[in-house]
DNA sequence: CGGGTTTCTGGGAGCGCTCCCAGAAGTTTC
DNA sequence: GAAACTTCTGGGAGCGCTCCCAGAAACCCG
């Protein structure tokens, strides 16, 4: 590996000052038309890149987010969800300079390395239950943005779907079909996307019978056993409002074995679209890469320390008929 | 944020030099018991964290590894492939003290990007036609390890399924069955995962009728497209090999549709054993995880300077008999 | 056309570590 | 008990930038 240049070497090529070359890098005001362009042609003769290392010493900036997923086991990196996040926050972060790191949070060091100036703010996802983690980075004045709006509340800002209103639609598709027994394959209980989707089933189901609910954990080995105890304890079951794409297809899986039709059975309506099933969902269809654009952007603008942002914000989802129900 | 701590805070603390605590810190020999135990507990008392900006500057690495997603569109962040390549990059990188920087390649950029000491190294992966990009890396210096055998060939290393002999005993599997018109639906016609897969179901065809291919693109769309126009070109079909399981959710769907009946009328089998299908699919299974570990093991030990290391690493398949076919 | 203002420029301190070097302390060997 | 190690320790240069400061150059107005 030949030595790369460093920001004198360019001074000298370009026959100014490493400061001058350090402006024109930064999109710095007060330089000349001249100046900018020497530099600019010096760099690229020298196919110059500075050294990360020491802008971020020197500068007190790290130029890198961390996208920090809460969860030990990794589950959500297979959902197709944070595939599509991952996606906006990408696209959102071009031209932005700006690196992203990815952490999966091992409770207890995450935090103090996000801490000590090696990011310059979290992007913190898939938050299970009343997790420290929130509040400590934010209370060491680190930028941070949730996404899905923790359950602790809180005064982090977050970014979310509309769940509630996702779930509700979702619900009343079924009813107005005409089922009579319905019920839900729930989230975790311990994730506000999960109990906002149930709740927004409990209420649609206003005057009904609410008691066909089993929580699972967003897996489609978790979405089968929901079915399959939902099948065992209503074996009358006409339709099912599944939380998440994922779990459904695990539920589908579960019904064709069982020999029951969808949806002339039981009527199936997912959350996401985000997979391909058969039958083809009827699902709660949100746009996730916009949902990871959000999330950047008012991650970026925190660090930025503009003013007058929105606590957080709510994405409109929307139902998709197709083929379950 | 209060001011964190700097190394020579510790050293008061500790009452040694700073030297003292950076050998602590970074486990170098010739440090006395009593020594590294006052060092401890300083750290622990103030919490400290080093500045990895200033570590990478005075140190010449940069702690942490790139993972270059070489696609524009980020479909293959959708992967379920990609998901467990990514726990298992994890799981491996867990006690390196070392961090993981996505990027997605936009070609021109990452390269100059890589080269200029940002990272220690640079794991590629879904790797197209002979993308410049890994014999640049490569003559930089810079360790790479390609997930996925580069079509060029080179002298990079790389960690592979053994795709050619899965495809084989899928396709083995179908003729066994007594299928006698037996498509396949192939992989990008410009990656060694596609061709491989491709030869395999060659191979296991050889005295058969072998025109019967459609390239498609590793999504649910282009796995339906390409069903489509199988079933167009040939009503007759009864098997079809598709080289990745979101691909065969499309095709799944088709056939559905089409009101074929799966596995009676055609037979399916899939690869990689990445998601749940109604019905549950025939499929080749590759530990990707696994792959993951590989992938980020060979870099670290070439990153560490290790001798002896094997060029390239060939992961074992197998094939999973469910409803599919 | 002189004083103010604004635009541009270079010099150089210092960001918080690592690592080389040289010296102190402790251990072995004949 | 001196020479020859080996183990431990501190001092301090320097990694490649950014950013503050102060001075030079250009511009503006009455």
């Amino acid at each position: 590996m030949t030595r790369r240049p460093g920001i004198d070497e360019v001074a000298r090529l370009a026959g100014v000052s490493k400061s001058t070359v350090s402006r024109v890098l930064n999109g710095a005001p007060h330089v000349s038309a001249r100046a900018r362009e020497a530099v600019r042609r010096a760099v690229m003769q020298l196919d110059y890149s500075p050294n990360q290392a020491a802008r971020s010493l020197a500068g007190h900036r790290a130029h890198a987010i961390a996208l920090v997923v809460s969860e030990p086991s990794g589950r959500v990196l297979a959902d197709p969800f944070f595939a599509g996040v991952m996606r906006g926050v990408h696209a959102e972060l071009a031209g932005h300079r700006t690196q992203l790191v990815l952490m999966m949070s091992q409770p207890g060091d995450v935090g103090s390395y996000l801490t000590s100036g090696h990011v310059d703010g979290a992007l913190v996802i898939s938050l299970h239950g009343h997790d420290p983690l929130l509040s400590l980075l934010h209370d060491n004045g680190l930028p941070v943005v949730a996404g899905g709006r923790p359950l602790a509340g809180g005064p982090v800002p977050y970014v979310d779907s509309d769940n509630f209103t996702g779930a509700v639609e979702a619900t009343q598709h079924l009813v107005s079909l005409g089922c009579e027994r319905i019920g839900t394959i729930a989230g975790p209980a311990d994730m506000a996307v999960g109990l906002d989707r149930l709740s927004g089933w409990r209420r649609a189901m206003s005057g009904r019978r609410t008691d066909l609910v089993v929580h699972a954990d967003f897996t489609p080995e978790g979405g089968a056993a929901a079915m399959t105890s939902l099948l065992a304890r209503e074996p009358e079951l006409d339709a099912v409002f599944v939380a998440a794409d994922i779990m459904a297809l695990g539920a589908l899986q579960v019904l064709h074995a069982a020999g029951r039709r969808v949806p002339d059975d039981v009527a199936v309506v997912g959350f996401d679209d985000s997979v391909p099933a058969v039958p083809p969902l009827t699902t709660v269809k949100q746009d996730v890469e916009k949902f990871g654009r959000m999330l950047t952007w008012r991650l970026l603008a925190e660090i930025e320390g503009e003013e007058g942002l929105p606590p957080s914000v709510l994405l409109p989802t929307s139902l998709v008929l197709r083929t379950s129900a």
